[in-house]
DNA sequence: GTCTATATAACGATAGAC
DNA sequence: GTCTATCGTTATATAGAC
């Protein structure tokens, strides 16, 4: 068995990133301090930085791996080859996603803008890459006479777009269940591509 | 004639207002800089102080005078008298103001938690008289038997929660207009008071 | 890997000359 | 009313002891 302070500090990364994202979300990046983070996890602050080279990268980073988490989640199911079945399944596996993840979805929203360039353009360049798969599903639908669309890069922006607002309708103990909203989208998405 | 340094100083807190509401909206009120403010209006740091105490002030004003605004453009108007008249006034009233003032509603909900609590509480004051416009009208409703609602409290903190989410709805560009939204919200609001 | 101590810069806010 | 200069504080980030 390995020592425990090692066992410890496999968990310490993981856990400055979940306390940051608490922090970020419910006061915003620029107004929490590298120290504020650090007292909530239980260290000094000089201790944050064996694990970040900077603030800037704690928020880079929970942005990036919620991006290429999605991403992955999506590989990672078995997919229904008919592409209006696919349709619906993303727009199922979309809904219910970020519905599971408010805090990230938020700072995912509001902090876009507290990223450097550089660290803006990772993210616009995974966003580009979530936007494939869809259009990809489209376009296939096309092909096959599926589906009726003239711009399937746009409509795939359209569509990411409208789903993006399930968010800020969806209340956990609303009258309407996650599973009536994806049957709804559903509907909605499918009407405008065929 | 008045000295034009007096003149210009008379427009210069409103010009101050006005640029830190815009760096508020686009950047955040933690990661804006009293100096950024001062650069964009064409002063120095100082100056600002002869207009604003400090950061805070600018914006629980900007808050403040939203809400404050808002109640006095209610009763600037003409109102009509029928309830179920009033009511649809209202929808109209609330969508159409809000509409109007994209950065305002966008701080207003955004920057509430950068309030101090002194602060944080006069807005909710505010907003509780304004609640109390909507309540009212639906009390005379009810007084009057032309509305059948239990808790008129709780159903304008409803009402209002309910149009609050149409700027998250409406784009000025696209297939909705915005009198289209207001017919929209006037008939749900009805259906669910009467 | 975490600590204490510190370098350096930027922040909000103030004082006094003009 | 605006400026320059500066105070005191806090921020990010680093260095070196343990």
């Amino acid at each position: 068995m390995a020592r425990t302070s090692g066992s410890y500090a496999k968990l310490t990364k993981p856990k400055i990133s979940e306390i940051a994202l608490q922090l970020f979300a419910e006061r915003g990046y620029a107004a929490v301090s590298m120290r504020q983070i650090a007292s909530k996890v239980g260290l000094q602050v000089g201790a944050l930085y064996n694990y970040f080279p900077d603030k800037q990268t704690i928020l880079s980073e929970l942005l990036i791996n919620h991006m290429e988490s999605l991403i992955e989640a999506w590989y990672a199911q078995k997919l229904p080859e008919r592409p209006d079945k696919l349709l619906e399944f993303f727009v199922d596996f979309h809904i219910q996603y970020h519905l599971n993840r408010p805090e990230e979805v938020f700072i995912a929203y509001m902090e876009l803008r507290n990223l450097t360039p550089y660290n803006f353009r990772k993210i616009e360049k995974l966003r580009n890459k979530y936007e494939l798969i869809l259009s990809g599903i489209l376009s296939e639908g096309v092909r096959k006479n599926i589906f009726s669309c003239d711009e399937t890069k746009i409509a795939s922006l359209a569509i990411i777009g409208m789903l993006k607002e399930v968010h800020t309708w969806y209340k956990i103990d609303g009258r309407i269940g996650s599973s009536e909203i994806k049957s709804i989208y559903q509907k909605i998405v499918l009407k405008a591509v065929t």
